[in-house]
DNA sequence: CTTGTTAATGCACTTCTGTTGCACTAACAT
DNA sequence: ATGTTAGTGCAACAGAAGTGCATTAACAAG
């Protein structure tokens, strides 16, 4: 028997949706979820905490890591030195194999976003090289910044 | 008139590729450039670091920055979190546009390699985005630790 | 060869990002 | 109510990258 308290109905899709991939769905990591969930552009570290200015920068990086490890999460070499973090399509399984899809860093608004519809082409290699996952990243301007 | 010393045999053509690039040819930087050229893999900033023991960091981080601002080293994000350093090919130009070549970082021997005949095919993009470099790692294993 | 200008080097210090240890606290099941 | 497990906050650390400044080497002109 369950006794649930009344949820803010933002968040009522979150929390079950965290519990499905056994996150226990705290106030913080529902806050996290909302965040990257709000915002096509993925996000750093950086910016989670400026977003976050009250929270502990160590709280964010290990809920960050732990949506990365449940593989609701998936992170991101945009080439810029540091690592960016978008939350996952439903049923995308990062963790097992990358899913394909390529990165666009826009030069102007210094912004990555996925694309997730742009899978990475299947690549030739040379002969005793097996492939196993592919990090394509794409620089540019994007359409919002294009006039 | 120019008064020549005599030149060690094996640096003797890399002196006038460097002053080609209008890059004095120290001891240190035609050191580098040596080591550059008898390693297949790119090279970390500490790796080159190690290699040179005795010399400080700063010139060997100077050395590459100048290497990367002449047009004749190409850095590497390989996904691994630290820069890495390769020889550009004759004739190639990354300063302008960034050739299109792969890269490939073997997880068993944690090693970077220039596929420099392997291109980075064209993508299409959607509406608004325009590309104006790529940068394309694949991960796997290498020829040399596949069996 | 001597001198003056410019570029390279070495050392110390700083910043930024990512990561860990540990004590404390909240969540959950029994 | 209680014990176990997981999350949080603080501090400290590690690694890579970058900067300021004084010293030294390279080079060209006289
Ligand atoms: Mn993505
Ligand atoms: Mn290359
Ligand atoms: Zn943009
Ligand atoms: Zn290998």
């Amino acid at each position: 028997m369950k006794t649930k308290t009344i949820e803010k109905p933002q968040l009522s899709n979150i929390e079950p949706l965290l519990q499905k991939s056994n996150i226990r769905p705290t106030a913080m990591r529902i806050l996290v979820y909302k965040f990257l969930l709000e915002n096509e552009a993925a996000k750093a570290l950086i910016d989670i905490e400026n977003h976050f200015a009250k929270s502990d920068r160590t709280t964010l990086y290990r809920t960050i890591k732990t949506f990365e490890d449940k593989g609701i999460v998936h992170q991101i070499d945009d080439g810029t030195g540091t690592a960016k973090y978008a939350l996952c399509e439903e049923g995308c399984n990062c963790e097992i194999e990358t899913d394909l899809h390529l990165h666009f860093h826009c030069k102007i608004c210094d912004e990555t976003i996925c694309l997730t519809d742009h899978k990475i082409p299947q690549i030739n290699l040379p002969n005793g090289f097996s492939a196993e996952n592919a990090n394509l990243v794409i620089k540019g301007i994007c359409d919002k910044c294009s006039c």
